[in-house]
Formats: C-alpha cells, structure tokens, sequence
DNA sequence: TTCCTTGTTCAAGGTTTATTGAACTATTGA
DNA sequence: TCAATAGTTCAATAAACCTTGAACAAGGAA
C-alpha cells in the first residue's frame, strides 16, 4: 500500500479536467469540506467523507481529484492525508477555485455539501 | 422553426452544471468567443462556430449551454443570435466566469478556443 | 413557386462515467 | 500471531455523453 502516488506538476494541470472534478456534487463537496478545513492547517482523510458515498466510489473520485491535481495526498500509517493544492490552483487559475467554493457556499442548501448531521449542528 | 426556446430564470442556473458545461473543450470555446464579442456588443450565430465541429453537434452543445443558463438565444429570420448571460451568472457566482475566461486565455495556446485560421491572424 | 441557406431533430454508434459489492493489501494494536 | 482498521482495486452494470450523417423545417431571394 505504500506505493507512491502521482501528482500532476503545477503546469501540468488542465482547466477543463479541473472544470470537470469540480461539476460533480460529490467531488464538489470533498473539494468543499478540504477547502473549510485548509483554513485552520487540518488534513483530512478518507474516512471523513465517508457520509458522502460508500468507500470504494469515494475512492474512485479521489483518484479523479488526485489525477487532475485538486488535492494532494500522501501516506501516513493506514491513513491517507489528504489537502486542496490551493497554491498550485491559484498560481495556475487565478480566482477560479475562490469563486467556485463561495458559489457552493451560497447554494450549499441545494448542493449538499456535507452530510445531513453536519448541516444540523451549525454552532 | 419559431418554436420559442426555454431558457431558465436567473435562480434556476444551477453550479454543478455551469461547470458541467464549461469543462467541455468546444463548449469553452464557444463561451469564450461569445464571452470576446460581448465586449463590443456583437451577438453571434451558430455558423460563427462552425470551426470548431459539425453543424449538429454544434446544435447538441448550445442546447447544453442554453439549458444551463450560459447563453441566450432568440430567434431572428433564419438565424439564433446567441450570447452569453453574463448578468445572470455574475449574479449567481461573483467572479467565476470572469475567472474561467482569464484563465482559458492563459491557456490558449493549449485549448484550441478559435480555429485554426483564427489564430493564425492575430492582427 | 423553387431553390438556397440556416439551423434543428432523430437514430445509431461507440466512449466514458458513476456506482456497487466482493476481494484484496497494508498497517496498527492486542 | 491474529484480528481489526483504512483504504484500494477489480469486474460488472446502467446511465449519460459526444459524435456522425441523414432527414427535416423555416425564412429569404430569385
């Protein structure tokens, strides 16, 4: 399991792939909770998004997200780790990722972006 | 042919499919070069696109832009006027499509967004 | 009217996609 | 060592997608 994982380089990320990972409403809503939880330095892990779909279909859109280089994730233990490369995106895509994460805000009532639990408890 | 054409309000423009829409290459295109000819206030018709693919699959992609909420279409004699909505979709998601445009120049030279010919005479 | 132009619609095709469950690997902890 | 945990990979399926060409509809010009 410790095989090391490919991330595309900076300048090898394509807009529309980045386009097309952020269409898909689970996809959105992983990019979503990474881009909240960036903002006070946490990683998050697979299991964290478990409320979103079953583990092997979350794991497929991980790899998408990986692939056209939205996140970036490395191994510790049986964990993956797992952040936004919002560096790499707003070098690439100037405001672009912005603008996306605070339309999701503004909709998150239609989007789900997280699990129905976590929409309860807004404290 | 006057059939009138359904376009949604500005509430009903949903995200996950205006991002649908644009991670298509010839769709990009396509709201690029309107987004270009809005600046001076020309309307385009579908012959305008006519580099970038066949004249039927040209009409699939601007019913997908259309439904989505991207363009506007009316009807004058034998041709579709066409433009971008921007109001609506500035309203909707602040800066995104800005964001898009700008970065989809950067990448020009990788996207394809005009024709061949297009790009050769850059007077 | 007749033809030409503009553009849509339809059916068919091949491709890609998202989703499932079962089987698997690797690490941790008892 | 053994079991539990975290996550991947594989095969299968149904749905959606993009593309093509042929047939169609409507307006403008001769």
């Amino acid at each position: 399991m410790a095989r090391p994982l490919r991330h595309p380089t900076r300048d090898e990320i394509e807009l529309p792939l980045v386009l097309d990972c952020l269409s898909d409403p689970i996809r959105l809503a992983i990019v979503y909770q990474l881009a909240q939880h960036q903002r006070d330095g946490t990683e998050l892990c697979c299991g964290d998004f478990n409320e979103l779909s079953g583990k092997s279909n979350l794991a497929y859109h991980f790899t998408k997200l990986r692939d056209a280089g939205l996140m970036q994730t490395r191994i510790v233990g049986t964990n993956r780790l797992m952040k936004l490369r919002r560096e790499d995106l707003d070098a690439r895509f100037p405001g672009l990722i912005d603008a996306v994460i605070k339309s999701a805000a503004r909709d998150a009532g239609r989007l789900s972006l997280v699990a129905e639990c976590e929409i309860a408890d807004t404290d």
